[in-house]
DNA sequence: TCATCAATAT
DNA sequence: CATATTGATG
């Protein structure tokens, strides 16, 4: 069992879509939307402070490559919005400093991504910002991790009382396997979950979390790509060309379901779904 | 500041 | 229904 030790990096890269299928995408990166939200780009330079922390008390333990590149604007805060005046007016540009995002689809791949974190992190430091550097899923926020955390725990815990509690259990066992959690069931429960009291055995070496991160002031709102992101195992990180599946701009589907239709959202309701999914 | 949870909203 | 958001609490 050593070598998955050794290997589980690997299996990870496998599954990892390479760069090139990543960019590929017929969206436009800046909509004007998003121009408008960063404080309309007036025909001047536009230098806004920017933020080299030269000196900051609390230095981030983030320091990747210092490759800002990219000079986005920061956020500044002075939204003309509010109000007023401008009332609806077409309803085009909203200043709408409070933008939101699209909601995550939690596809079964992006869930399995979810729960390798989790199984690699150890229960200790599964918490949410940690998880969420694992994954290394871009536009993923920590409270999109949260929320799936909470949600994950809960199905964690069913499992446990039906499994050990063998009493009356009438429909509650098949309650699980029931169409509930179709999302959870279809990555598979990594054992120690089940235990917390039991430390893990041997996987604390990890090389360490692979968080290359950009700095980005990541762009709120609008679609975005959630992608993920090569990391380069410390020691050798070779990369094989994988053949992967394109991303489909939003199409999720579902398993149990003959009918076609994916992404219903009755409502207009923007959906943001991840890489296709491909099969597990 | 962050994590966790319950309740609630969309 | 799945996910987001909020508020209380540690």
């Amino acid at each position: 069992m050593r070598e998955e030790d050794s290997n589980w990096f690997s299996k990870w890269e496998d599954e990892l879509p390479s760069p090139e299928e990543l960019m590929p995408l017929s969206q436009t990166l800046i909509t004007p939307d998003l121009a408008i939200a960063f404080n309309i780009p007036t025909p001047h330079h536009h230098h806004h402070t920017i933020h080299h922390n030269h000196t900051p008390p609390p230095p981030p333990p983030q320091e990747s490559t210092a490759v800002s590149s990219q000079p986005n604007s920061s956020p500044d805060y002075d939204s003309p919005e509010l109000s007023g005046a401008g009332g609806g007016a077409g309803g085009s540009d909203e200043p709408a400093r409070t933008l939101k995002r699209p909601r995550l689809v939690w596809t079964p791949q992006l869930h399995k991504r979810f729960v390798d974190a989790v199984a690699h992190l150890g229960i200790k430091n599964a918490v949410p910002k940690t998880i969420m550097q694992l994954m290394s899923v871009d536009g993923l926020t920590r409270e999109n991790v949260a929320s799936h955390l909470q949600k994950y725990r809960l199905y964690l815990k069913r499992m446990q009382s039906i499994s050990s509690g063998g009493g009356g259990g009438t429909a509650a066992a098949s309650g699980i396997d029931a169409a509930t959690d179709r999302l959870f069931a279809s990555s598979p429960v990594p054992a120690h979950f089940l235990h917390p009291g039991r430390a893990n055995s041997d996987h604390h070496f990890m090389p360490f979390v692979p968080v290359v991160h950009h700095h980005h002031q990541y762009p709120q709102q609008q679609q975005q790509q959630f992608r993920h992101f090569g990391n380069s195992p410390p020691n050798g990180g070779h990369q094989f060309d994988n053949p992967f599946m394109r991303q489909s701009q939003q199409q999720q589907v579902q398993p149990r379901n003959t009918a076609m239709p994916p992404i219903h959202s009755s409502n207009g309701s923007k959906v943001l779904t991840l890489f296709p999914t491909g099969e597990d």
